[in-house]
DNA sequence: TCGGTTCAGTAAACCGGTTTACCGGATCGG
DNA sequence: CCGATCCGGTAAACCGGTTTACTGAACCGA
């Protein structure tokens, strides 16, 4: 009667209930349909001992955790953590359970993980990096994440890409965004314009590039007059808008490859005296960050991260891997505005 | 020796190595001593057989999880962010895992979550709460999320309290840091204040109130003119915003209890054409969005994040409950400056 | 009345570790 | 030369579920 410390086990029910563990675990498993007097002794013994299962006991019978795990660079980073957002509510949408770990794009940590999930009994993980892989000198073939990645079974990728890896895909349409981004830009009437980018060596700012340079080359007469690669971060922007403003001839509109880069493009840019968006427009990819916020508030690509935490989720599930691409939006504020050349300057006005 | 699907046990690793199960076991925690023959048999093997504990059998048997859990309100709130972030590291650090769960604000999730928690094995529960617990309308004592908290044991509370909980409980020195911002705006020659609160059932914010008004009281002549509550948003910000703005006499400097308050109301305030901080003075409660980034910069009170979650955890193996308060330190940036009263405001002009 | 179904339920193996209690042989002290 | 101690292990119970294979009884149709 007195629950053992740690709480009633199945013994317990069975015996309260007269009935045995293997009667009760098929009957609360739902394998089993009994008569209501039995059902009503289960259910009462339940209630009385205040049962639950132990899940690790649980999962060790089933082979199955009922859990994912979700790896991405940095959790206090607004997009990530938007993105851990939207895996959450899609995992305990599907009765899961979320391991977080956070690898500050350390490789070392990336790998740990990895090889803590080739056994230790997650269904899945969605993995989220941000750094390129490279093979190692002299070695061929896919580098050692990649190798990684495809050792553990299991694995979905998010947001950027592994070169080499088979499993999972779930990117956001970057070439589209890009294709946006500059669409709108020129429709705004600009000509000349500058890629602030991420580091060289990750599909999704090559994307983000390739769209916004396919929007650029439909255009007679406008111009790419310079794309900057760096860390998606703040420093990058700074140091990119820097260098532009040094620029002859000038940019009259920048697209940022991330919040933060247009974030530090932004303050430099301020800091110079060069109005945003009189002197320069300033469109961004992510919009994640409160950009509405922001001095002028930013015009952005967003990313879908609800939908793409869902399909991440979704696509552990399925059986034959994918890659699956989710449409970007523009989300249209006050940062673009038409370039005040000088020759315009003065048509403008007829 | 072909290793069967799901990875070689530990008895494949003691056949292989011509030992037990048990001397396996032992030596490979350390409870057993081994001539290094054996030993070698056995770590050749291991790495034979890539062997891994099966996590699961492990947890089961052990009666540990080695895992801890974290209740949140909602992973992409930057504060929320910023706290997971530490948690993270220092779960990390302790060799724990994390599971991340996100509340939303809703009783009965945190219900749901302190439920799983009773028996599902974590080995212990960081909880972040948000909202009040009233009890039900004519009951007496805890409310029910009070009681349900109490119930799991080893719940560690964070950055807000539960009234009538027991546990342990680790929160930043609201109270300081109303002091500090009072007196910094004291300092820097305010008189005429108001306080833009959070919830008016919250601990967090009416400590904050409290410090403040300490701050206050210590100045002959100053005066807080207002006290708004509100949940810790931006909304709350705005609409308190444009009702200070219908004050008269009006504030000189507003103290925020969060910083999505503070951007709310400096939103209102911009729209509305008064300068900040020439106009009004404006000094935010948390730190943790880019702060810096704003026009003007936000000066705040900073969380200590990263020290707040390194207690929790370590809280989460000490024996006795205690409860912790952790420093707060001021971060001055440019959003407050001295008041212009009428006399300098007129002079100006001149 | 008898063979076949269905009903209601059970015994026991299994998941893969950890740990207690114990054991046989070698060595050592007296 | 004998008992004690140490060394190098092992057998088996246990953690708490799930599931397969099976059984005894009742019922049903012919």
């Amino acid at each position: 009667m007195a629950a053992r410390a740690g709480g009633a086990r199945l013994k317990d029910v069975a015996r309260s209930a007269s009935v045995s563990v293997a009667t009760v675990s098929r009957f609360l498993n739902g394998s089993l349909t009994l008569p209501s007097a039995t059902v009503q002794r289960i259910e009462r013994a339940v209630q009385m001992l205040d049962y639950r299962p132990n899940p690790h006991a649980r999962r060790l019978s089933l082979g199955r955790a009922d859990a994912i795990g979700l790896v991405l660079p940095d959790i206090a980073n607004p997009f990530f953590a938007g993105l851990a957002a939207a895996v959450e509510r899609a995992a305990d949408a599907a009765g899961l359970e979320l391991l977080l770990s956070a690898t500050l794009n350390r490789a070392e940590r990336e790998l740990a993980y990895l090889e803590r999930m080739r056994r230790q009994h997650m269904d899945g993980l969605i993995f989220v990096t941000n750094h390129g892989d490279p093979s190692p000198p002299g070695a061929l073939g896919p580098g050692p994440l990649a190798r990684a990645i495809n050792a553990a079974r299991g694995v979905v990728l998010v947001d950027e890409d592994v070169p080499g890896t088979a499993g999972g895909k779930v990117f956001a349409d970057n070439e589209q965004g890009g294709e946006l981004a500059g669409r709108h830009l020129l429709r705004t009437g600009h000509r000349d314009f500058a890629f602030l980018g991420g580091p060289a060596d990750l599909m999704s700012g090559q994307e983000r590039l390739a769209g916004f340079r396919r929007a650029i080359a439909a255009e007679p007469g406008a111009r790419l007059l310079a794309t900057l690669s760096g860390p998606y971060g703040m420093a990058h922007g700074r140091a990119a808008a820097a260098a532009l403003l040094a620029m002859q001839p000038r940019p009259t509109a920048i697209f940022a490859a991330s919040d933060e880069i247009a974030l530090g493009a932004l303050a430099v840019l301020k800091e110079s005296g060069v109005e945003v968006p009189q002197a320069m427009s300033l469109i961004a990819f992510d919009d994640v960050g409160p950009l509405e916020l922001i001095d002028p508030p930013l015009t952005a690509i967003r990313q879908p991260l609800e939908a793409i935490g869902r399909q991440a989720v979704e696509m552990l599930g399925a059986a034959a891997p994918a890659t699956i691409r989710l449409p970007v939006t523009l989300t249209i504020r006050g940062s673009v505005v038409p370039p005040q050349t000088v020759r315009s300057a003065t048509r403008r006005r007829i």
